[in-house]
DNA sequence: TGTACATCAGTGAACGCGCGTTCACTGATGTAC
DNA sequence: TGTACATCAGTGAACGCGCGTTCACTGATGTAC
């Protein structure tokens, strides 16, 4: 195994630094990005750029990864930092590392929870890092579950063409499951009742985020951070999270 | 009163049309609307449009109330269908009733709830419209707390901060929701916490049908409706409506 | 270690396109007497 | 009712701009012998 030439580093930092650059054009451009702008930015002629992303929409999806990633990280990252056991700690750490990271990056967060980019098809490959924060909160359902402490207010039960989805979706995450939820071991699941509620923890997650980031609680909620901890919470005791 | 002359009926026509061409190729272009292309269609050069709007902002303004408009009619004419008494009924109505519009209307919906357009800035006049809904479930919550009928599970209360915030909500819209809720006469005012239980359906309302409209339940859930259906209805059964 | 060749990054010009907006104009519709 | 003038809708040309992408090129870096 060599180092890797000059010219291979090189090239690694440039690719790093044009994407830099237009994350920061996409805070103003939102998602109609300019290459060219981008290369005047960085000293560069236009077409130099074709060095190293083969179109507009390389570049972007490069984008798009690299949030899905970022985001995906930092939601694991805070799940990690909680005590295992304490399942209603680590559920509201996750929520705010997704707040957190979104405040940081706003643009980034529009780019992949926006409206979606006219014209724009996003490739199979984003689908994976896509799931991650969605996984890492179910994780913490399978890990509060299979301990038995999930209890619940009662609430209505899903009917039975959705508790067919919620069924497959539990069947089709078997694996992932056991790599997102750290209590090891067993092969309990979820029940359908109990993947719905914590679903609705998802929803809200993101909505409460996009409403935050796209200034729809402006004039509505000042106690941003306090208001949203609350609501997580809400979400919490709605699945049943101790 | 005179009748309207054929010039300024012309015109008014005319003015739909252009508002109607357009929203078409919302569809397509997103928020990056063009005004040559709109009069393209329209068989018109391109600075007739400067007869009708001002600018392509202007346009981009008036779709955007026709939107929250139609938005909120559709809200308030569905809560006034089911039976005063039903509250239930009436928040899944209205529920059900904006994903409607959403699915029918998904480039408008785009367009007030996805990410903001890159260097617009909405007029005042727009923010009055764009509560009707939130105004429409506050209503309701409102009838069933002054009728007593608002019995929710136990949840976490929301912090002092908070409860400041929601307070001044409340003080806030006492008129508005006067007009929004239908019980008549009593002026009793929904607690923080009602309140808090009740704002997590807004968000869940308007972050599903995100979801659902971005693509983001793509693989996930099948059975879109009786899916947000049972999620609308765990909202309510958070608010405590019977 | 030195030379000959291959690889690659960046240049600069060009293509072909679309855009928002302005402006002087023509000709039709409306209005006042 | 008829005429004289004002209002207004739509035209066509133009301004000035920016865009993504292609292509032949130069000169520097890397590689093989």
């Amino acid at each position: 195994m060599t180092a890797p030439s000059i010219r291979a580093r090189v090239r690694a930092e440039l690719t790093e630094e044009i994407k830099s650059v237009a994350r920061r054009h996409l805070a103003t451009d939102g998602a109609n990005l300019s290459l060219r702008a981008v290369a005047r930015e960085l000293g560069l002629v236009s077409s130099a750029l074709y060095r190293y992303f083969a179109s507009r929409d390389e570049l972007l999806t490069a984008l798009i990864v690299d949030a899905y990633r970022a985001l995906g990280d930092a939601a694991e990252a805070a799940d990690a930092t909680a005590t295992d056991t304490d399942l209603r700690g680590r559920w509201l750490a996750v929520c705010h590392a997704v707040r957190q990271w979104a405040l940081h990056h706003p643009a980034e967060y529009a780019l992949i929870y926006g409206s979606p980019v006219p014209g724009y098809v996003a490739p199979a490959d984003t689908t994976a890092s896509a799931q991650r924060v969605v996984l890492t909160l179910g994780g913490i359902l399978l890990d509060a579950a299979r301990t038995g402490r999930l209890t619940p207010p009662p609430t209505s039960a899903p009917p039975p063409p959705v508790r067919a989805d919620l069924a497959r979706l539990i069947a089709q995450y078997p694996d992932a499951a056991d790599q997102g939820g750290r209590a090891a071991g067993s092969h309990d699941a979820l029940t359908e009742e109990q993947l719905a509620r914590g679903l609705a923890g998802w929803s809200q997650l993101f909505g409460l985020v996009s409403f935050e980031i796209f200034g729809r609680l402006e004039q509505v909620v000042d106690q941003r951070e306090l208001y949203f901890d609350h609501q997580m919470r809400l979400m919490a005791d709605l699945a049943g999270l101790p």
